[in-house]
DNA sequence: CTGGTTATTGATACGATATATCTATAATAG
DNA sequence: CTATTATAGATATATCGTATCAATAACCAG
């Protein structure tokens, strides 16, 4: 039902595929009580069509009508909502990325900047056991993995 | 050698415990090429006295009297040449700890804000091998983790 | 549909962190 | 001891992200 009535302007043209997506979002944002505006859209929008792993600046420059805080507020409410998740490169850079949800790592290309979705790991089982060894009560986590993708390494 | 003339101030006053770890690794800086300074060393004593992981302003703090960009020139000169580390607290606040060198990772405690290191931990085979079953050729990564100290879970 | 309430926007100012610049100084080599 | 060169320190600057606040737009009730 809020796909349906959240087109402010009623065009009639084919969406893009990644409206889909934005719908989405908008739609479990509305369910944690957050309004459908334009600009929120384009944020997301924007975020989505980035092919790797961007900077909130990045999208700033790519949303030249949309104001600097409205755009970090917009991640920050993403993250918070856990529709998009920070990376760490291994400068230390922080970026963003839409979430793929649930717990998951990245693996970080040098070469081409590619994030891809580490799930079948359970790194998890085996911190939490050499932490409690330890004596220490290991409650959370935060790992990166960098290296080659395999188009990278191929080459 | 270095040890024995780098004390420019020649007091015959007793050093404090710190002084042998001063002297390490501004001996280790010296085979890299850097200069044995006053303020340098301050900076690393500085750095050796704290207890836990520290900010770069908190070290600015501790040493009024050595300018700003010296402080965060020899830290950066020390986490280069790998003998401080990097500490990325839950929150994201980046800090700073001596290096107990070789590779570990740290135990952050959410309670006392303790650093512990996690040597014996082999997440880095078990990472290679989940990243190489997707296609991708790991050559490093990043990880802390979160939780509670013995101490701290234990009251 | 219409109006009122309230979140949201955007321009700007602000703060915090870290680096660049440049001259004076101090450390090392010869 | 002198020359060379890294380093120190003061300051300006860059970057990143948030706070402020009036104007606006989204949502809800009627």
């Amino acid at each position: 039902m809020l796909a349906s009535n959240t087109r402010h302007k009623g065009h009639d043209h084919p969406r893009p595929r990644s409206a889909a997506v934005v719908d989405d979002i908008v739609s479990q944002l509305a369910d944690l009580g957050y309004r459908d505006t334009e600009p929120r859209r384009l944020v997301i929008s924007a975020a989505a069509a980035q092919g790797r792993p961007f900077t909130a600046e990045e999208l700033c420059a790519a949303l030249p009508c949309v104001g600097r805080a409205t755009v970090y507020r917009g991640l920050r409410l993403l993250v918070e909502a856990d529709l998009v998740c920070r990376v760490l490169l291994e400068d230390r850079d922080l970026r963003y990325q839409l979430s793929h949800q649930g717990h998951h790592h990245h693996m970080l290309c040098a070469v081409c900047g590619a994030s891809t979705d580490l799930t079948e790991c359970d790194v998890e089982d085996a911190l939490r056991e050499a932490a409690a060894a330890a004596g220490f009560q290991m409650s959370g986590h935060w790992l990166e993995v960098y290296g080659r993708c395999g188009e990278c390494s191929a080459a």
